[in-house]
DNA sequence: CGAAGCTAACTTTTT
DNA sequence: GTTAGCTTCG
């Protein structure tokens, strides 16, 4: 039966719609309609072959490409049937069906996730009680080591007997004392939820899912690892459907144990398997294309050869340009990104500026400001990460879980609860003594003076005051909703007024507007029972990534790293910093599989451009405080100088200097005229003169020593009543200067 | 015990 | 140019 599902796909898109049984491997390349095929196909089960909606499972790596999915399906099948259909990340997924099966691979009834910043303040914690050095045994290395450990599904038993040397054994001590800590405080962390989840597929539970699965779907199956690999597999033994879309092309996380052989030995893991190449391109020009294919044709070893092709011929020639330094690069970058707005050619959402490091987002934050052209910046610090979030956040998961220790030492820091570092050692020998949670050590030695023998006087009377404060908080029994919680413990513990007495008013109070905000988050939670509320709020969070929040529909440039930048698209895209050292990253030159993945994380930015793309570098730039010279990424090598064209996007914009301003442009004023978002419009431009008291969101209030105007913005000299800040030199715009008295 | 001031190290990418 | 962790002082 044909009908509109499939009508309007190509050739290959359609036999990997309609190929419903057994395995089928689809290699998409960037813009082949990958979603489309997902979408469709399982548009096709439910319409066309009857599938019951629950028999179908479709994962996804990021949250955002799930909720993209889901809402493509509402459109294609209407929301009743398309909510049916189990859609998530494998994270998610796991997290799901742990809170259902958990319990009997021996997980309690709650448990909470641990993310990066607790896992790390858990390692610190141990390699301080094994009196670790500090050289090699930094939490990050030695989380990375457990982390490759179980990725590997290599548990702490068998991690311990294939240590050799001494510095093995101590991380197999670490690993083991991180388990253990991890079972104690009822926590799990990233991986765990994926070797859990595998536990839970070798007991009888299996069944149940190969039952309720019958139609498996994965996307991006190139950046599975070992684990997500086990998992696949575990649940395509069961109906044998197992579709998998993935580009070995497109593979950029090995680092984190993704394994690229996972998609390349497909066809020998599930025998008979179906091979579709999709590379007819729908999204890029063929100039893009060009420069693309060229550079990963230069790869050594490839296994599925595909050549992309465009709808059309010809397009905008990509450009390649050096700057002076990483200043003039973002400055060129956004004269480039001022001409496509004013030319009419594009909005500034239709911009993006890509670059392989975050560090390097801090010279185009600069200039976009300074320009008061609208952005926004992906990644850096995170929402769920600030220091008041964090905080909040640990109240929180008590609430859910009091032996969450990682928590518990956190709220014991905020708000301020006057216990040293002494007695936390103290209480922390005892509970590893005991073998118990910080919550339970410390109720006994509530109840116990003596239960401590360390600790007494004034020191315990501060943790039994605490312990009294957390016990209040967990007693109470009026509260009904999440955000009862969430108000019982801004009261019990005066959070705002703590904020403030931490971090002084101005800064107080801007970070209480993100509690405000965390607030209004939870809020969406309320229509769940009472009992999910708070559980399914934190798993979210701990789940959900910066990207996923990345607003489309705002009219903002966007600033993101490649990496991030994977699965979404622009029509006009400035690709800066190819600098060997920088891409590929200095990190990975002795090594030429990873130097490999460098160029395919060029070829990932290089592809999300639609129109335009202008690839650029930085003849000297500034590392730590230092100038340092660069050569050009040696990947440049690989793309013929014909495809490329030294003109500049932009390029008339691009030409004035900073006497002569463009006419036709000044700053944001004209730029409103292309309906900016509220959110993140600029403030109008101040005016200040020198005398005027000014306040700053940070250093409070001052009065403005010198003011002069450099490159369209205003550089003011501003000396600061407190005495830390002193005097600063900032720029009016981007440090968001409030005058508060005139000099008249 | 906590604040302030100093040093060192550091910057790859993140579910 | 920052941040985290350490030392020192009050």
């Amino acid at each position: 039966m044909t009908n509109h599902i499939v009508a309007g796909l190509n050739e290959s898109q359609r036999r990997a719609v309609e190929a419903i049984d057994g395995p089928v491997l689809a290699l998409a390349g960037p813009g082949s309609g990958k979603t489309r095929v997902l979408t469709h196909r399982i548009a096709n089960l439910v319409g066309n072959h009857d599938v019951v909606p629950e028999r179908i499972l479709a994962v996804t790596f990021t949250n955002k490409a799930a909720r993209e999915m889901r809402t493509r399906m509402r459109d294609l099948l209407g929301a009743g049937v398309a909510d049916r259909i189990d859609i998530g990340t494998f994270h998610s997924l796991a997290a799901r069906w742990l809170r259902r099966d958990g319990t009997k691979i021996g997980l309690p009834n709650s448990w909470l996730i641990y993310d990066d910043d607790d896992q790390q303040r858990l390692i610190r914690r141990i390699t301080k009680e094994l009196k670790l050095p500090e050289k090699p045994f930094t939490p990050r290395n030695v989380l990375a080591v457990i982390s490759n450990a179980k990725n590997e599904l290599i548990d702490v038993a068998t991690y311990t007997a294939s240590a050799r040397s001494p510095e093995v054994r101590m991380y197999a001590l670490c690993y083991a004392r991180y388990e253990e800590l991890l079972q104690i405080a009822g926590a799990v962390d990233f991986d765990d939820l994926l070797l859990r989840t595998i536990d839970l597929f070798r007991t009888d539970a299996l069944a149940f899912y190969h039952s309720r699965y019958r139609y498996i779907l994965v996307d991006e199956y190139q950046d599975t690892n070992r684990a997500q690999y086990e998992m696949v597999k575990a649940l395509a033994k069961g109906a044998g459907n197992i579709f998998v879309v993935g580009d070995d092309d497109q593979s950029i996380y090995g680092w984190r144990g993704a394994d690229v052989r996972n998609i390349r030995r497909f066809d020998a893991d599930f025998p008979g398997a179906q091979v579709i190449i999709l590379a007819e391109n729908y999204r890029s020009s063929q100039m893009i294309l060009d420069v693309a294919q060229a550079l990963i044709d230069a790869s050594p070893r490839r296994v599925f050869r595909k050549e992309l092709t465009a709808q059309t011929s010809g397009g905008d020639a990509v450009t390649w340009r050096e700057y002076s330094d990483q200043n003039d690069e973002a400055q060129r970058v956004c004269d480039a990104i001022e001409h496509i707005v004013v030319s009419g050619s594009g909005r500034f959402s239709d911009c993006a500026i890509m670059y392989r490091t975050n560090a390097q987002s801090r010279a185009f934050e600069e200039a976009l400001a300074r320009r008061r052209i609208p952005y926004v910046l992906v990644g850096g610090m995170r929402f769920y990460e600030r220091r008041e979030i964090k905080d909040m956040l640990a109240w929180l998961r008590l609430m859910a879980d009091p032996h969450d220790d990682v928590s518990l030492m956190r709220a014991l820091e905020f708000p301020s609860s006057g216990v040293g570092a002494a007695s936390q050692d103290h209480v922390n020998s005892w509970v590893a003594a005991n073998h118990c949670s910080w919550y339970t050590g410390l109720t006994q030695c509530m109840n116990d003076p003596q239960a401590i023998p360390m600790l007494k006087g004034a020191p315990r009377q501060r943790l039994v005051q605490f312990t009294t404060r957390l016990q209040r908080l967990l007693n109470q029994t009026n509260l009904v909703s999440l955000l009862d919680v969430f108000d019982a413990i801004l009261i019990e513990t005066l959070f705002s007024a703590a904020l403030n007495e931490e971090y002084g008013e101005t800064d107080g109070e801007s970070r209480m507007e993100n509690v405000t905000e965390l607030r209004r988050v939870a809020g969406e939670y309320l229509l769940l029972p009472m009992n999910e509320q708070l559980p399914r709020f934190l798993e979210e969070i701990a789940l959900v990534s910066d990207v996923d929040r990345l607003n489309t529909s705002d009219n903002h440039v966007v600033c993101i790293t490649m990496h991030q930048a994977k699965g979404l698209e622009y029509d006009n895209v400035f690709l800066v910093g190819l600098e060997d050292d920088l891409l590929p990253h200095i990190r990975t030159h002795q090594d030429p599989s990873q130097v490999e993945e460098e160029r395919r994380i060029l070829y990932v930015g290089i592809t999300r451009a639609r129109k335009r793309l202008a690839l650029s570098r930085a003849n000297r730039r500034l590392n730590r405080g230092q100038y340092v010279n660069t050569i050009s990424s040696r990947f440049l090598k690989d793309i013929p100088s014909k495809l490329l064209s030294n003109t500049a996007m932009g390029s008339r914009v691009g030409a004035r200097t900073m006497a002569t301003p463009n006419p036709t442009y000044q700053g944001w004023g004209t730029a409103a005229a292309f309906q900016a978002n509220k959110a993140v419009t600029p403030p109008p431009p101040i005016v200040l003169e020198v005398g005027d008291v000014v306040r700053h969101q940070r250093f409070g209030e001052g009065v403005v020593l010198a003011a002069k105007v450099v490159d369209d913005d205003l550089e003011v000299v501003v000396k600061f009543a407190d005495e830390a800040a002193g005097e600063k030199r900032l720029i009016a715009s981007f440090a968001r200067l409030e005058r508060i008295v005139p000099n008249h």
